[in-house]
Formats: C-alpha cells, structure tokens, sequence
DNA sequence: TAAGTTAGTAGACGCTCGTTTACTTCGTCA
DNA sequence: TGACGAAGTAAACGAGCGTCTACTAACTTA
C-alpha cells in the first residue's frame, strides 16, 4: 500500500513554504520545530535547509509574502479607519485572515528575528501608515495605531475567537472606527 | 579573596525571585533559562526548583506580585483615560516602570503558562476595568484598552526606548487620552 | 540502455534545555 | 564537642533542538 512519492522539487518547496506559514501564524517561531513544519508538509527535515537555508531564512521568506494587510492601506484617505477597524475586528473572530500578522506578533519575542519582524513592520505598516496622514507627529500616530493593531493580534491569542464574542459585530467595528479616527487625525 | 557565602535561606529566594523578574520581563518566559536566572541571582541552579518547584511555578510566583498596574485603575472615574495614557506613554519610553506587564505581553505565545497569563491578564486589567465602566459592551471596551496597553509593549520591544522619540511626552500622553476617552466612554 | 544528475531519506552530531541526584559544608543545639 | 538538619554545590540525566553528512533511488540524457 505504499505510495510511491513522485519528485517535485517545487511542489515540495511550496508545501514546505505553505506549512510553514500556517504553523508560524498559530505558534510563534519559537514553538515551531523544524521536525513538526517536515511532518505538517509531509516531508523530509533536511530538505527544509536544503531549500530555504535555515529556519531563520524559511521565517524570512514566510514573513515576506505579502499578507492582506496592504489591501487595507490603499483607497481612499477618508475610509482609511473604518478599513483598519473591519481589519482588526476580523482579527479578532477569525485567525486566519492575516496569517503573515500573526506571525509577526507571535513572534516578536524572539531575539533572532528581531530585525526581520522589525523590518517588515516597518515596511508594511508604520511606513505606508505614517506616509497617509498629514499633519505633526505623524509617525507617532502611526505607532499608536500599529500598536492597537498588534494588540488585538496579542488579546486573540490569549482568549481565542470568543475574545469579543458579547457585542455584534457592527458594534465592534463602530467603535474602532471612532478610536482610529482619533488616532490618525491631524 | 573569596568571600565566605553565609547561609541565608530568604536571601537567596529573594535573589531568585528578584532575578527572575527582571529577566522575565526583559526576554519573556521562553528566553529565559534557568542557568541564566541562576547566574543573575548569583545562586545555585538547583536551589532554583528547591525553592520553587519548577520553572513554571517560579514564573507563576512572579506574575502574582502586583505590579504597578492596579494604580492606575484607583482613584476617580473621570481621571481614568488620563491615567491610562500616562501609564502607556512610560512603557512606551522607559520599560522598568512594570516588569509584570512587560513580562506578560512578551511570555503570551509559549503554551505552557497561557492559563497562568489570561488569568492574571483578567484579574489584574480586565474585569476590573470592565467594573469600572457603565453603558452597554463594557467588556468590549475593555478589552480594547486591554490590547492598545499590550500592543504598546510589543511596539517598545520592537522599537526599543525610542520607539515614540519625536513628539513631546506631553502630546503622545494627550493623543492617548483622547484615544481611550473615545475608547472607554458608553 | 548506461551514466549522470538530483530529489528524497535516515540517522547522527553537537548543543542546550529543565530537572534531579548525590554530595559537601555551614550553623545550631544537646 | 559531636551529631544532625538544612543551605549550597557539582555533575549528570534524558529529551529536544537546528543542522549536517552519507546514502538511496528516481528521472533525464546521451
């Protein structure tokens, strides 16, 4: 009853990289082994360095897929926080909108990426962000904005789905929508 | 030159325990091993589980020390956005002012303390927040300062001391303000 | 069909982790 | 003074980690 595996170099490469990806997203880099991203992609561990160098590396190109996150940066300025409220509320019901943001916030403990999670915040939020708005301070109303978006990233983790299960979900975005209006404005 | 080591068994616990606070909130729970905690501690590492049992259990006695936190949600209802704006702009520029808290947002992806974490993250930020606020969706509410306070830890990780150095201390406490005004009001 | 390239495999390497055991030394009190 | 309890110590345990090497077997090409 043995399956015999046919070679496929970027098959393998592109489960590995799937596996990865989901595994990153719910446990932090930390708690991902290189042992259990072989098992998930159903392959063999020394590939994993094989064709991604390290884990660090795979963690790198993992990090630089882009996510859903820059479709909530375009369109229109006056929309921009209802956008960034419907983002964060979905976070926080289901996970597996932004698997590349959970990454980031799970992981953003470990010391051996520290630079790639910066770097990659900085690209794909605090910059784009900081660059819409106008008016003083621009970056630190950026930040506070980053802030409450990884927040709800760090709050979804410790209390599951449910975290916000009480309130409609309209209600939710309504009032993050008034708290990103606050925040952004000049 | 060696000094003769007195015998001073809560002494040496306080030592332990003062360790591991400090590095608990500087590397979150994973980072931190026990050899390091002994080295900081100048002790023994088997005093360590001696004393404490496990590395959980000593992690555990850690949170359990009130931090600096439950000042904030004393004192009269209508201070409480000012206070709280306070209290996220000193994590955000010097860390030290709440190791627990510090040591809480960057411990919430390792597994093995979650239960330890959400409980403390509920009894010490949560419910009594959420007591302290009238109107509908009060949890809701809560909950979204909750994940603004967590967020800003993840950022001054990320970013380090300087992560909001531009503006004014004065104009990232008044953004703040009107943010969790905004957030906390029914 | 024979040779060469390469995807895939099994297993070990060196290391660090939390934890535990066996032991030594200090201090106290009969 | 001598015995005993307890504080402190050194070293090892087994397990898990990321990484790497030697090997097998499938596909391609001449």
């Amino acid at each position: 009853m043995e399956e015999v595996r046919r070679r496929d170099r970027e098959g393998t490469r592109q489960r590995i990289l799937d596996a990865a990806r989901r595994l990153f997203a719910d446990l932090g880099y930390d708690h991902v082994t290189m042992r259990l991203i072989a098992a998930e992609a159903d392959a063999n561990i020394a590939l994993i360095n094989r064709y991604f160098g390290s884990k660090r590396e795979l963690f790198a190109e993992v990090i630089a897929m882009q996510g859903r996150f820059p479709g909530v940066l375009e369109g229109p300025g006056e929309g921009l926080p209802r956008r960034l409220a419907e983002y964060v509320a979905d976070r926080l019901r289901s996970d597996r909108s932004s698997p590349v943001m959970a990454a980031l916030s799970r992981s953003s403990a470990s010391p051996e990426i520290h630079g790639i999670i910066k770097d990659r915040v900085n690209s794909a939020i605090m910059e784009p962000l900081a660059a819409r708005l106008s008016g003083e301070d621009a970056r630190m109303r950026a930040s506070i904005a980053t802030a409450l978006i990884t927040g709800a990233g760090t709050l979804r983790q410790l209390y599951g789905p449910e975290a916000l299960d009480g309130p409609a979900y309209e209600a939710v975005v309504a009032r993050l929508t008034r708290i990103f209006e606050v925040c952004l404005e000049g």
